[in-house]
DNA sequence: ATTTCATCGTCAATGCTTTTCCCTGTGCCT
DNA sequence: AGGCACAGGGAAAAGCATTGACGATGAAAT
């Protein structure tokens, strides 16, 4: 593989100059630029971008840490980031975390490593601190799904209890008394702030409500399923379920089938996501959409202006720019009772 | 952010010692070890990833170039690949070539200026030739999902021939004559390579089959959608339909309903891939299973090894361990008539 | 013919780490 | 005590490209 030498011995010029037609820089005659433009596709000559991004303080890439790709939900995430990042013509570095606190970190870390100016992170599992301190250290990194308090203003986040509370008053007003809720285990803050958006809806209420909250572990369709076994064999009573995702969801849906239980029929059933999974299902899935693949552009862009130093006048910072709010996407599958 | 030299410094010592304890290296006796790593942990010092990589041959990250995340087929290819990065504690870098080729040729020249010496490129639009070339150009580079036969010890792809007489055979059998084919368009060869799967399989029996070949843009719900739209429209008379993937199929179902043609009681559907979609859907949708997680992990051990120089000995080439086999899952979405 | 100034190029320093080669001191053997 | 092996450590080159300061060349201006 050549080097930039071996292109300027065989064009009979400098270092310097070849640099300079790599980089379409001046100082360079049209004839030289040819010749040198025309021995290098000869001996397919390629720059060696770690040697570049040595001497470059603006590396011209986004780093970016995701769990899981299999879930549609991050990938929808990639896709977000990626159509920025294809619009500016930047390439993007994926790292995935896989969901444990170690990987996670570890994933940033060979981040910070390459010099990535601009990163898109979206953590469940490292703390609020560490990540705390990594923005301090990092003007350029900014938080995808997260909102931490101190940093908010480096965070793009969904407002959950928003959806918590849609997805509650929208179950209430269709005349439902009996509630599960199948939520997640974990770290996560969402799922947490999902429940106290639900219960503070309800308290809205001047009803007493029954509520039985079911933490399952995996937030898959399998998941959905157990949890709905779980539910049944436990004898709980409930008229709807609210459901911590669409993978969930559909996975109730299929149990509640399996025992005979129709929805929305004996049982109504809510989703989160609003994946295209929940279009797709029958009956269609009633659920919150998440504008996730909006939030990872705008936290992408917000990345990228962050990295260049532009934009950290806090002053201008306003939540409305970084807190989305879901919204409830009414289908087939809650049913109103008396 | 410090450098090995203002470590040294720091620390009282050369920069050779500190690269010596970065890398684990021999010749730096226990106390000036603890003292380095003592110092580099204060200074909060992490080494240039890219420097390293300018000197070290041997980049220990894999350079991966896929379409579209938000296909989860795509996502599942991923996901193999993270498996076996995660379990060897290497690095990937992703690069998306969004589905036309220029940019998928553009991905895998970035990862190529990165010096990533294995590469395991999923790519649909570029030709053959060029393949071909860059396979010669870099001994690391396995094409995951393609079959090229002049470079086939370099390939690892799903025997599409074999899918298409599997769908084929199934509907057959459940003595369907009227077969309706939703394919895609684009330079895309599983495509027609399933349709020829499906048409030599036809030729086996002594029946006059009525086929309708029915090219479709996307890949997508919505492409499978319009495509019953237009069958219908058309007039064209079908039992059953064969979809070039599960999505299609899902929407072809949905639109198929919306017309109120019940599946599989007016119409059967088999899809493609065997998503997790597929298992959701009602009624579940009889599928080819497409184990492309697998051939994802065995394309990337596969590109590990050649990248160390392993393996080149094309007289161990095996067909069997290159070319996997799909398998029909029946399911409820396909029913005998007669 | 001489000065002036763009224009085109080169030299050498820079960025950060690895690696080869060489030096020093210590302990051990004879 | 002399010689040797060896462990610990340093100096400097190597690896690849960028960049700022400076030099040469030729044409235009006076």
């Amino acid at each position: 593989m050549p080097t930039i030498k071996d292109i300027a011995k065989a064009a009979g010029v400098s270092p310097a100059s070849v640099s300079r037609v790599i980089n379409n820089g001046p100082k360079v005659g049209a004839k030289t630029r040819e010749k040198i433009k025309r021995i290098m596709g000869e001996m397919e000559y390629q720059p060696n971008a770690n040697a570049q991004a040595i001497n470059v303080q603006n590396n011209a890439s986004i780093g970016i840490v995701l769990a899981d790709l299999t879930d549609p939900l991050f990938a929808k995430m990639a896709h977000g980031i990626e159509k920025v990042a294809a619009q500016k013509d930047l390439q993007i570095f994926l790292n995935s975390g896989a969901f444990d606190q170690t990987s996670e970190l570890n994933a940033i870390e060979v981040l910070l490593e390459h010099r990535y100016k601009a990163l898109v992170v979206h953590s469940a599992m490292i703390d609020d601190k560490t990540l705390i301190e990594f923005a301090r250290k990092v003007p350029g990194l900014v938080l995808l799904n997260r909102h931490i308090k101190e940093i908010e203003s480096r965070c793009i986040w969904l407002d959950d209890k928003a959806g918590g509370g849609l997805m509650a008053e929208h179950i209430v007003e269709q005349g439902h008394k009996k509630i599960a809720i199948i939520a997640v285990d974990g770290i996560q803050n969402n799922t947490r702030h999902r429940i106290e958006g639900m219960k503070a809806q309800l308290a809205k209420y001047p009803v007493h409500y029954q509520i039985e909250v079911l933490e399952q572990g995996a937030a898959t369709y399998e998941g959905g399923e157990v949890a709905v076994q779980n539910l049944l064999a436990r004898g709980v009573e409930f008229s709807a379920i609210l459901a911590y995702n669409d993978a969930i969801a559909v996975g109730a849906v299929s149990m509640l089938k399996a025992h005979g239980l129709s929805v929305p029929d004996d049982v109504s059933v809510v989703g989160f996501n609003n994946l295209i999974l929940a279009q797709c299902m029958k009956p269609k899935l009633t659920t919150i959409h998440n504008p996730i693949e909006e939030m990872a552009m705008k936290a992408t862009e917000l990345a990228l202006r962050l990295s260049k130093g532009e934009g950290t006048d806090v002053a201008s910072f306003s939540i409305e720019e970084h807190q989305y709010t879901p919204e409830l996407v009414i289908r087939q599958s809650v049913k109103r009772i008396d």
